[in-house]
DNA sequence: TCCTGATCATAA
DNA sequence: TTATGATCAGGA
């Protein structure tokens, strides 16, 4: 078996690509990629997202796009313990600190990004070697109502606070589900935001994130009856 | 123990 | 510099 050289024709070619990755371990997935397995993720920390979409034909590359264009699809892995549940937040997107004007929860990037994510859980436990830790069942989720609503009541907030200047008053603990925190290489990057008084000022590039209870529920929805 | 803030690698 | 892929790790 080899990693496929071609994006995924439709959804159910996408899936079945995963079906056919379930139950591996990333050891298994990375010999026969030939991929180096490193030995813990300190400084490796994108490497089983980048194993997952070399697995399944995702386009590489950093842009600010889904992962299958063509199918409106968003890939996250995620890491999980023994239970099924997250083990991490999951990193959604870039969040803009300079927001166009006319930018709405309907229209903005991070709803877009959430529209339609493929999740493909993966054993995350520190205490399980990396080449051992196995793929599990992927997930195929759109929000429902509910959670778009949920969403969108955090993002209105937090962008709301960042249009107003106030984006150094933002902590990880605004957001019911999401959240927004740093996201750079190190304290050192800055980034061009507006402050209290309308004026630029420099701060600490932003992601959004989800929270663990929101993924969790999320996994569980998918696996219920 | 868990969460927030910090951090690591890479591409264009 | 922006943005992707995320996990690390120490203080609360």
């Amino acid at each position: 078996m080899l990693p496929p050289t071609t994006p995924p024709a439709d959804t159910s070619d996408l899936l079945a690509r995963c079906q056919q990755i379930a139950g591996l371990s990333l050891g298994e997935l990375a010999t026969l990629a030939g991929i180096q397995i490193p030995p813990d993720f300190k400084r490796h920390k994108g490497w089983t997202g980048l194993l997952i979409e070399t697995w399944l034909g995702a386009s590489a590359g950093s842009k600010p796009t889904q992962d299958f264009p063509e199918l409106g699809i968003e890939l996250k892995t995620i890491p999980i313990n023994a239970t099924g549940e997250p083990l991490e937040t999951t990193y959604a997107c870039y969040a803009p600190l300079l927001i166009p004007p006319g930018t709405n929860w309907e229209n903005c990037n991070v709803r877009n990004k959430l529209a339609n994510v493929l999740w493909m859980p993966v054993e995350g436990e520190r205490a399980i070697p990396v080449a051992q830790r196995r793929i599990a069942m992927p997930v195929l989720w759109t929000p429902t109502a509910q959670q778009d609503a949920a969403l969108r009541q955090d993002w209105e907030e937090i962008t709301e606070m960042i249009v107003l200047g106030e984006v150094e008053r933002i902590t990880a603990r605004h957001g019911k589900v999401m959240q927004l925190r740093p996201k750079a290489a190190d304290g050192s990057v800055l980034t061009d935001a507006f402050g209290p008084e309308g004026e630029k000022i420099k701060t600490r590039p932003r992601g959004f994130y989800l929270r663990k209870t929101f993924t969790g529920q999320i996994l569980r929805d998918a696996f219920a009856n």
